[in-house]
DNA sequence: AAAAAAAGAATGAACATTCATTTTTAATTA
DNA sequence: TAATTAAAAATGAATGTTCATTCTTTTTTT
């Protein structure tokens, strides 16, 4: 129990550094000795974790990726209204993109790049399966434009992810005025105009 | 002149090498060798058009920004009014997005990556000007939203991007009728509504 | 004392960059 | 025009480093 106990530390220290390290270095230029020296560990024992460093930057994003969803859809009720349910979830998600940004930037990094293996990626995004149904929902009420779903998520949720970036390079300090106006944003680019 | 022309046919072929390399491994995952051989040249060579691996990586950046800017721009009139600017020009960006997909796919890995020395993206924002002015008109005008320019490019323009890798990737194949849906929620998203 | 976990040092491959030569170009002379 | 040569450009083969991964030994746990 000990012993496990003690594994999960580790384990969770190798990826919380491998998160500031490729965050702010990018996958290419963090070595494993540095991942392991920030977790304060041999670089061998990283092996008795994962795989090799592949597996330990995919384990990083199925972890981070699981926590954000987990975090997205906690406070929504699926009795809501459309329009209240959307807020609800977008909220969160506007909420885990500012206050966790260390884990957000990791998540907008994979999702940009060819960084993590594709059937990985595949996988972790089914979790998005409620935000999914609302809009569902949306359309054959009328409420949501009955547009792909895609196009759905790249005016709703996605912008976050370049404001977030954004403010990691210092170039604003997201308010929440700010998030108040890109609520707005999201919302009217998705509605029904009457 | 014979001779200056060949030099610029091979820094060329170094250049679109980068991209596709990049754009299909990510930088980390694209040796020196590899573009070398893909642009039919010998390693050495490339040191004769760029100082290392990061100025090839930065100089592409350069170059394909500027020629993204120029097309954007290049049918804009400033005399017209802010929708219609704002149409020709967000139509442009599109254009270039789903035709010339390659260079966009390598701007979007080097904007969410810290692929690109910082110093070199700033000064290529600076191209943008164009587009932040007709914002700014418009909002004197009571036409768009009085936010920050932050927040309607995250809105109005970045969506975009997320499209493309969508594309590449295989997801879904954007049509004439997607762009149009997407124009129309880039602009529902930035206008002030009555 | 046996098993599991962790460590540091070693290994070998990959890679960015440089070096020593060769090839090509352009200019100059015959 | 043809021959000669100096400079520029290009090359393939080193070089030296960095780094992921493994091996052997030590430490910790049970």
């Amino acid at each position: 129990m000990a012993k496990l106990q003690k594994s999960i530390d580790k384990r969770n220290a190798l990826i919380k550094a491998t998160i500031e390290l490729v965050n702010n270095n990018g996958f290419h230029a963090t070595p494993m000795s540095k991942i392991a020296k920030m977790a304060d560990v041999s670089p061998a024992t990283i092996y008795l974790y994962f795989e090799n460093k592949q597996d330990l930057v995919n384990q990083t994003y199925i972890d981070i990726k699981a926590e954000f969803t987990k975090f997205a859809f906690a406070t929504y009720n699926s009795n809501a209204t459309v329009e209240e349910g959307f807020e609800v979830i977008w909220k969160r998600i506007a909420d885990f993109k500012l206050k966790d940004c260390e884990n957000a930037l990791f998540l907008a990094q994979c999702d940009n790049t060819p960084m993590i293996d594709e059937p990985i990626r595949q996988e972790s995004i089914k979790h998005l399966q409620p935000l999914l149904d609302l809009w569902a929902r949306g359309k054959t009420e009328g409420i949501i434009k009955p547009v792909s779903d895609y196009l759905l998520y790249a005016y709703a949720i996605n912008p976050l992810s370049f404001l977030m970036i954004s403010q990691k390079r210092g170039a604003l300090k997201l308010t929440k005025t700010h998030i108040e106006e890109a609520y707005q944003a999201a919302w009217n680019s998705i509605k029904v105009c009457n």
